[in-house]
DNA sequence: TTAGAAATGACAATGGGATGACAATTTTGT
DNA sequence: ACAAAATTGTCATCCCATTGTCATTTCTAA
């Protein structure tokens, strides 16, 4: 069973992935972090790109526009307090998170009053740091999330855990409004089931795809007037899903 | 029939390919390694340069621009870490791949702190080795992180998985998905059927070649104004295809 | 210029693989 | 321990990728 798996993963390596959830711009000049980093953000579903100093790194967030910024403070040239300040200034509200040894965590104020949106002392755990980033990205996405997100004629109560079609209120169970919740915030998008399984269930838990395909179900049958033919949560064959208000 | 993908794999072999992916720089001394690796390489579509030391590889490197550097480690007058070193210093995204002797993995982390981008030791699997090479080549390349691809009167949405011609927007397979991002990532380029089938598909073997052929179709019919007279799907008579925007 | 060969376009049909549906089992929470 | 929920297993169904066939276009060599 675990060999499997490997040999699905090593396939996979061999064409790019279908679908990620964007890209994120990492600026640090040891070769070894920079494969950590890669592997790291690469196996939660995020695109990476690496730059080994400020310079190539501000280029790089001119022409691409990451989702998020990941900053090792001890850099050539510029230094990373610099360049920390020089993002926000660019563009105020990407999130930036910096790397830092244990030795320099002299002053996290002075680090926020920066602008850095949050730190990571090395070492660190990759949970830790993707952990961090999602949670910057996701405070940055949107000025908060609403208390009731509607769409046809439904309406789901983030606060209650609750969702009503057409005035009659049905309960969520704690995965299926997860889920949901996750589909409304990427609405629109194609998502995979393995994405869907990183955000909603956790990182290293993979049951068998089914379990997304029957909690697919589960909300069909909770939000969709016919859910043998959903017109919000579509299956996108070959892919994955995609929610459409 | 299965004779007939025979022949054509036979004659692939016999006759220099017309289109390659790029050219892919080894620096090798053992003639026997150098053919192996000749092989290999050509088998999947690159050009190949070998160089059998380290100082003809460096000159071969500037004047040529190779899409990636597979360095054996033992080598004559330079050594490979010193090489490797300065083929980061020269150009240093370029990825180096770098082959060794089981008896000298004393230390990965020396080579990865040299800037080798990946190590393969020997004896491997050709499928190994152009495996570890094109995932460095991929990493290196950028990638793309617009969410939306403009051309001509088109849109692509590669957060939807959807292309929209002239306002209305259809829905992609995921195969076509696939190939329209590939075109898109190679455009202005002539793309035969064999690297589109490995690159698109992960195919290391010769299915008829109706499949691009229709996937093509496929994709003309949802994007091109008139699928019978294409302007950006281009057929190159006798190579494959071309994107042009 | 023209005929023959080769490559590609077009389209229908089929087979394999992905998904839907639901039941059975395990896990979780109270 | 019990009920609810989550996961796994199985089978039917449906979609689309592949393939086969034939028409059409393009190239090449008389």
């Amino acid at each position: 069973m675990i060999k499997d798996r490997e040999l699905v993963a090593e396939m996979a390596e061999d064409t790019a992935p279908l679908m990620t959830l964007g890209t994120i711009l990492v600026i640090e000049d040891d070769p070894r972090m920079q494969k950590v980093l890669r592997r790291i953000f690469t196996e939660e579903h995020y695109s990476i790109l690496v730059a080994g100093d400020g310079q190539t790194g501000l280029e790089m967030f001119r022409t691409e526009r990451p989702l998020a910024v990941v900053l090792d403070l001890i850099l050539p040239h510029l230094s990373g307090r610099e360049l920390c300040q020089t993002f926000k200034n660019l563009s105020s509200n990407i999130p930036v998170i910096v790397l830092s040894a244990i030795t320099e965590v002299v002053d996290k104020v002075l680090l926020l009053e920066l602008g850095a949106d949050d730190y990571v002392t090395k070492p660190f755990s990759p949970r830790e740091l993707t952990a961090r980033v999602q949670a910057a990205i996701r405070r940055q996405r949107k000025p908060t999330s609403q208390e009731v997100y509607r769409f046809a004629d439904c309406e789901i109560d983030f606060k209650k855990m609750t969702a009503a079609r057409s005035g009659s209120t049905v309960m969520l169970t704690a995965h299926e409004f997860k889920l949901l919740k996750f589909f409304t915030e990427n609405a629109e998008r194609v998502l995979t089931r393995d994405i869907l399984l990183n955000e909603v269930w956790g990182y290293n838990f993979y049951p068998t795809t089914r379990t997304v395909d029957n909690q697919i179900l589960k909300l069909r049958q909770k939000l969709e007037h016919d859910p043998a033919n959903p017109r919000h949560l579509l299956t996108i064959y070959g892919a994955g899903y995609k929610f459409v208000p």
